[in-house]
DNA sequence: ATCCAGGCTCCTG
DNA sequence: CAGGAGCATGGA
């Protein structure tokens, strides 16, 4: 293990002849930016990314064992290496998952078209050409971060996720340091209340936490097969669950499953972002943001994804 | 210090 | 059923 480490220190031109150094390749259709999409990740570096000597990686799981990606772009193509020895299975899955998270397949030609049409959302769309909402692996994950991230500032949400998966998920050893993946439900399961409250999680939000965790353990929630339902399905399906609002679904369907026309108009930031962009002297309501949002149909998903980018340091 | 963060539940009148 | 308190912490 240890020389296999140092290997991996090499020279780059040398680097491609380390046998276990599996790089996956893919080419998103264009337009795509490197640069804008991974630019948040780097400015996180929290939930699963995490930045080594400049460069992004990611903690995933594939066959249910853990892995750490590093990201990179090798024009056109998105260039993600994995420092461990791979398996076809796990190299297939692994390459699926990044495909899907990296909303690498989306025509973005028809939104832009739309958003021209908006003469002040226009503009906002026009200077990130190319940048595209990156998913999370998996509904799981992206439920129960959501739910942590309700009514919380960003910083602080991301300090809660990092101490679940530190608390609970596997660790992965990337160069002399033991890095973690997102716990799986049955992980989180097995926690108590007091094990989340002790990490400064509310007593509700541990308990919507740990709840939904235990009906996906046991089966009685299936989120992977809410994939295959419409919006309207998957919105019945989880809004009777306790800790899980409008707001929730509307970023699961959003950064879980990327679908296009999702508009979280009770979001603080995205009504923050149009209060900015439209000019308005004050903060509009969740009706107003709606009725704005009308014109960026079948697009409100990426009109979202790009004015929670204006002001978030873009 | 006070207020507010990428909301939601639960209680009150 | 509309309205509002409370949540847990930290940064502005």
């Amino acid at each position: 293990m240890k020389r296999m480490m140092r290997e991996v220190h090499l020279p780059r031109r040398l680097r491609s002849v380390v046998w276990f150094m599996e790089t996956l390749r893919i080419k998103p259709r264009p337009p795509f930016s490197f640069e804008r999409t991974v630019r948040r990740l780097f400015h996180l570096q929290k939930s699963g990314y995490f930045v080594r000597k400049g460069i992004l990686y990611r903690t995933l799981r594939a066959k249910g064992r853990p892995f750490v990606v590093e990201i990179g772009w090798q024009a056109p193509f998105l260039q993600f290496r994995i420092h461990q020895a791979v398996t076809p299975e796990e190299r297939r899955e692994l390459k699926e998952q990044l495909r899907r998270m990296f909303s690498a397949d989306v025509d973005l030609i028809p939104f832009y078209r739309r958003a021209e049409q908006d003469e002040l959302l226009a503009p906002v769309v026009r200077k990130r050409k190319g940048l595209r909402p990156v998913l999370d692996p998996t509904l799981y994950e992206c439920l129960i971060k959501t739910i942590i991230s309700q009514q919380l500032n960003l910083a602080f949400a991301g300090t809660l996720i990092d101490r679940l998966m530190q608390l609970a998920g596997e660790r992965v050893e990337f160069d002399g340091e033991s890095v973690c993946v997102f716990p799986t439900p049955d992980r989180v399961a097995a926690l108590s209340y007091e094990d989340l409250t002790r990490l400064k999680f509310s007593r509700r939000k541990a308990e919507y936490v740990i709840d939904i965790s235990r009906m996906v353990a046991e089966g009685a929630l299936d989120l992977e097969g809410l994939r295959r339902r419409s919006d309207e399905e998957v919105m019945e399906t989880l809004l009777p669950l306790r800790g899980i609002g409008r707001w929730t679904v509307e970023c699961l369907l959003l950064f879980g499953m990327g679908r296009p026309d999702l508009l979280p108009a009770a979001d603080i930031g995205l009504r923050r972002a149009v209060q900015k962009v439209y000019g308005l002297a004050k903060r509009p309501g969740e009706e107003e943001v709606r009725r704005i949002g009308e014109a960026w149909a079948p697009w409100r998903s990426y009109a979202t994804f790009y004015l929670w980018d204006a002001i978030t340091g873009g």
